[in-house]
DNA sequence: CGCCCTCTTGATCTCCTTCAATGACAGTGG
DNA sequence: CCACTGTCATTGAAGGAGATCAAGAGGGCG
């Protein structure tokens, strides 16, 4: 019986020490995947969502011509892929981009737990729509805003996840990302991710060595982003509480 | 009591009679908005979800410097602001682009019958994620694309839409979208939306009149889409049967 | 040690923006 | 009935953000 870390659910709402406990062993056996190694292909059959135990991963979305879009940059305790469970085959490909730990969660698994604890069914529904609402955001940047003010976005959006399962010390924390993959995630070329990353080097807003960022001035930056982070309500009024379902 | 048209559900799943009448009467008294104006304002405390019973609405991001990125499209038959209902205040503001009538879902009725029918839960994540495949899309498109091959992606996604609820004969459909709103959709100018549009009409790859669009050689125009329309699996095997739960 | 990946920078190009002007059309009030 | 006004579509000209192409430098790893 596999014992994992807790998914982000507990960010969101009350849990009771069951939910919790349910949550911890929902996935198989974990598996560990290297580094550019895929964790779920697109175009898949679609059998499992999965957990990221521990490391970087991203999702991407293929399209012709060789592109691709990074549409959601994974940190250790994410669940994975769980927009393709709509679908037959999958839309997105989960790729390591650390060395991941990772823990399948069946399809057939997930319907028993969710006939077992239905309050899971709107517990999965927020962290979807907070998911969602990440989206909306991205597309509003990569819309209405430069190349900097994207930048600085992801770095704060980063910023801020990190932090909260404790990879930020004093505004610096590794990124493993190389340019190209900040690239994908921000639809521009490696080039210009690196003038631009260069450019907020020279302001003194933020500082590299290596994969290792340190943000400058966090207000200043936040001042810079188009858009600010969401604050999720914490047991917002539509969530049945735990006596309820 | 009132008496709605369905939500979407029916396309997703098998619903029970007992389920389709409960979203059948979900709604407070349907509220008629007239053009250009809010349904829910953006920043404003979250205290329902919406149903567009009939028209065109947008769902749009305000931005610093006046910008403002539209997310989403709906037209009749869409749940709207449900990305909202994990906030204080709400994402994204609800603008009738036609007259609209529309209807309230406070959120506390929503516990209610998330309670009433659990398998409601797993139902509104089941659409819930159909929208963030949209959204995952939309990035890819916006980052990857040339503004033609978006323009394209958008008129196939409205017709694939509107063909749905029957508002689509032989490839010609309104649109009632200016220039100005196809740009905030696209994160285009409404200039460069023109001379896009203009462009396809040259090519004699669509046609218009007025508001009325016409779109020409439809495997071709899905052959110049950077992407497919998403197939959704009815019935996933996660998704509690009607007896399960 | 040598190779390949990643970062960096310069030069040039291009797609889209910005600015500006005109025309078509609908609604409105006299 | 018609002038008046505002909105929307259209087109041209010029500018700019980011792409593309190319080359070199550093560094990790087999």
């Amino acid at each position: 019986m596999p014992n994992y870390p807790l998914t982000r659910f507990h960010e969101q709402a009350s849990l009771t020490d069951e939910e919790a406990e349910i949550l911890r062993g929902l996935g198989e056996p974990e598996m560990l995947v290297r580094r550019q190694n895929m964790i779920r292909r697109d175009r898949e059959p679609v059998d499992a969502i999965y957990l990221l135990l521990e490391g970087w991963a991203t999702a991407s979305i293929r399209l012709p011509g060789g592109r691709r879009q990074i549409v959601k940059v994974h940190i250790t305790g994410d669940m994975m892929g769980t927009p393709s469970m709509v679908l037959d085959s999958a839309a997105d490909a989960l790729t390591a981009v650390t060395e991941c730990r990772a823990a399948k969660v069946p399809l057939a698994r997930l319907r028993e737990v969710l006939i077992a604890y239905p309050r899971l069914g709107p517990l999965l529904l927020m962290s979807v729509q907070v998911e969602r609402l990440a989206l909306m955001d991205v597309v509003a940047a990569m819309g209405k805003s430069s190349a900097r003010e994207r930048m600085v976005r992801l770095l704060l959006d980063l910023h801020d996840r990190l932090a909260k399962i404790g990879a930020v010390e004093d505004g610096r924390f590794d990124m493993p990302l190389t340019q190209e993959v900040l690239g994908d995630v921000l639809g521009l070329t490696a080039v210009h991710v690196n003038r631009t990353l260069r450019l907020l080097e020279r302001e003194g807003l933020i500082a590299r060595h290596g994969q290792r960022v340190a943000l400058g001035d966090l207000d200043l930056l936040r001042k810079l982003s188009p858009l600010p982070p969401r604050q999720v309500r914490f047991d917002p009024v539509w969530l049945p509480a735990p006596g309820e379902m």
